[in-house]
DNA sequence: TTTTATTGTTAAACGTGTTTAGTGTAAACG
DNA sequence: CGTTTACACTAAACACGTTTAACAATAAAA
């Protein structure tokens, strides 16, 4: 490596490390890019150079905290858990880790979740990453017969996430919002996905209209 | 009404008409305050004392027709169709509507869906309302038999929601998604939820776990 | 009517994210 | 080795949301 790209890695190093920490001390709204700037001992400018722009600063600094305990998580789930129980594993995991700064999350995810598509590639691959991971557990278990073989995982694994989502969305939102109460909320919810809310009375019924709209909604896209 | 009253009242409905006119025609982030306030024909610090902020102001100039286009869905839902055909249509309207301009409201919903509690007042009262409303169609469904009377309808409607959320915020976010490819996407989701992906077999088991979490899973809160 | 208080409005300024137009130095080249 | 090129970095400026301090006009009080 050359002279030039190991003191521009290092300036790089810089910024970050002066940004984790005013991102977690003042809070990524409170705290600017001079702050950051300054506490790198470098340009504002430079920031911007390293970084295209704060909210890339935000997802770069943060991303590898979130990875390392997602990665965590899943690397200490139950292997003869139930499916529910997986799930909730992992978003116990997650949800206690958000609640260690609510707000630095609060931003992070509010600013990323909604950016259009490209931006954000480091959360945005962790997260079809994660996805995959769900879908495949649910296929697995569709081998194993605890799960209808006419599923598609793949919707199932973003519902479930939904689900997840929402949930976490009113726990960043909502300051007396308990982490034990959300994920009660979340096992209710999932519970929920996992078995259905509807009973079982209609028989075939159930799996004929999954993956089909109805004729009678088929009609609003002929024109 | 005072005179003060009323001419006060007169600019604010022209802050209104200007900020409604440009952030549509140029988009949210692209139209400035002072855009609106020449376009108003008041200075910008006049649009901050009607409203606090951008992001107020945005939701007051959009909350409305929002709303409208809810209650219409409302109105026109089809009383005999299943809960998945009801809760389709509701989404159909709204997909579609969000669709004419889904710059605007993925900027209005990213502001105001991770908001603190609080702000956005008025685009908050109408989701507890109409969760409320969802929350009904099941307990008569519940009534009817169709929907097992251990289910929680509360959670019921908000699990709905998120899935719906979901869906709605990968469209606002991907261009080249179509609103019946989401549509789509949505109906399967959401016959997940109503029956469940898991296999019968288990018998007893459904319902067990609902409504509290594991045993494993409350040692996590003994500390 | 005169005086005082209230308040809708604003010009000017501020804070902050980002851009621009360099500047100097390290690499590449002859 | 001297010259040219590439580029990491920056000072200064810009753009825009928001705040401040003051003004002018209306309402209330005397």
């Amino acid at each position: 490596m050359n002279r030039r790209e190991t003191t521009k890695q290092e300036t790089r190093q810089l910024i970050l490390t002066a940004a984790r920490k005013l991102f977690e001390k003042k809070g990524p709204e409170q705290c600017t890019m001079r702050d950051i700037a300054t506490e790198a001992g470098v340009s504002p400018a430079s920031v911007v150079v390293h970084f295209s722009n704060k909210t890339a600063l935000l997802e770069v600094a943060l991303y590898e905290d979130i990875q390392r305990n997602i990665s965590q998580a899943v690397a200490t789930i139950p292997q003869e858990a139930s499916l529910h129980n997986r799930f909730l594993h992992i978003a116990q995991a997650m949800y206690s880790f958000y609640d260690g700064n609510r707000e630095l999350y609060r931003v992070l995810i509010r600013d990323t979740a909604f950016a259009p598509e490209g931006s954000n590639p480091h959360l945005s691959r962790q997260l079809e990453h994660y996805l995959h991971f769900f879908s495949n557990l649910i296929e697995v278990e569709k081998e194993r017969g605890t799960v209808r073989p006419d599923t598609d995982a793949g919707i199932a694994a973003s519902s479930l996430f939904s689900l997840y989502f929402g949930v976490l969305m009113e726990l960043l939102r909502k300051p007396d919002l308990t982490v034990k109460v959300a994920l009660e909320w979340l096992s209710t919810s999932i519970n929920q996905h996992l078995n259905g809310i509807q009973t079982y009375e209609q028989g075939g019924k159930v799996g004929a209209e999954e993956n089909a709209l109805s004729d009678w909604f088929e009609e609003f896209f002929i024109y």
